[in-house]
DNA sequence: CAAAACAGCGTACACCTGTTCGCTGAATGT
DNA sequence: ACATTCAGCGAACAGGTGTACGCTGTTTTG
């Protein structure tokens, strides 16, 4: 029960993983990438792929999932940091923008995929960003005490506006991207104050 | 000079551009689209095709400046419909997602390559949704009498709003194509309510 | 009307692709 | 200890790819 083999086969199929990104993030789309190609870089014959997916597609989804499972945790860790003090809408858009940095090539993929290819991937991208939509949401009722309807509103927009500034980061250096950081964060103010105001505009109505 | 060769070029040109937006909304992104294919749709021999483009990414970067023109005619078009009143938000996003709508291959190609495959590609795409944030800008500054400054920002987050929920609007029928239109005219005078009462503040404190 | 230009074609080549099949040798189960 | 499992391999195949080359037949030019 040791699992020598369990151990050595996992090890294998991160070099998989790791070959897919580095392909990615050199260029030129997930779709247009071999299998052999990744076969070769992570180490073994093309047809050892098959031991650990069933095909291309397969590993790409998989990619896309490890994607946003990161985010998410990374996101959570954050705002356990807030808790302690300090700016909710600095300290997650420093955190993502952070994240787009270390993680590129995946990041990349999920928002290249997100507007082609195959309907499940599309899907998958899509359910990553509903999860970021949901728990900025669930703040936003729970800790600021907006309706549903208009947090789930603001959640969107922000949403929208933070993963274009993450696309926006891909080619820069780290200069630019501080840059963008801090416009992302007037940004998504604009967006609260906003929504502030229409709140208070409802508030009147009624 | 009556153009009869040239007329015929002109025509088979156009085929291979057809044939390209064909293979394009069918699935699977841009970079892996082949030559043969897109000849063999066009109903010429592969060969022919250099007769017409160096190879498949001058075809590609057509595609985009031919796509980003339309839309900027379109909406100049619509600011005209304005002018004899009208909603400026409103008949801005209907047109936009009308668009969207009518071209969703050529939009899609834009936004697949704004995160992806060559520089060339992603500066091409950028520079497009220059063009509509300059546009913008300019209409907020001499329309709406925003500071330059404020009005970067703004038609900025516009932009970013009004594309993600372009992308939005691929898989959809026409029934919910409306539902996003209506949320991003919502989302929209979200932002351009911040923007006002940020103008106030900054006013205020001067 | 002769000469040049040129869009389009067919053949050919070298290369890369995904996938099948049967084999190996080491880790595992009993 | 022996039998089973199974990650990884190499050979092979059928089919797709981009592109070079030289040839047509029609249009354009002079």
């Amino acid at each position: 029960m040791a699992g020598i083999r369990a151990k050595q086969k996992e090890k294998t199929r991160q070099a998989l993983i790791n070959a897919a990104m580095n392909q990615l993030s050199a260029e030129s789309g997930f779709s247009s990438l071999s299998l052999r190609e990744v076969a070769r870089e992570a180490g073994i014959a093309p047809t050892s792929f098959y031991r650990h997916f069933r095909d291309m597609d397969e590993l790409g989804l998989t990619l896309v999932d490890e994607c946003g499972l990161a985010l998410r945790q990374l996101l959570r860790q954050a705002r356990q940091r807030i808790e302690t003090g300090g700016s909710i809408i600095r300290v997650s858009i420093e955190t993502f923008m952070q994240f787009v940095a270390d993680n590129t090539a995946t990041f990349r993929l999920l928002l290249q995929e997100r507007s082609g290819r195959s309907r499940s991937f599309r899907l998958a991208v899509v359910r990553e960003i509903d999860h970021f939509k949901a728990e900025l949401e669930d703040y936003l009722v729970n800790e600021q005490s907006f309706t549903r309807e208009l947090a789930e509103l603001q959640s969107d927009t922000i949403a929208k506006i933070v993963f274009s500034a993450g696309a926006d980061c891909f080619d820069v250096d780290e200069e630019e991207r501080e840059i963008i950081t801090e416009k992302t964060i007037l940004q998504v103010r604009l967006v609260a104050r906003g929504a502030e105001a229409t709140r208070r505009l409802l508030k009147r109505q009624s």
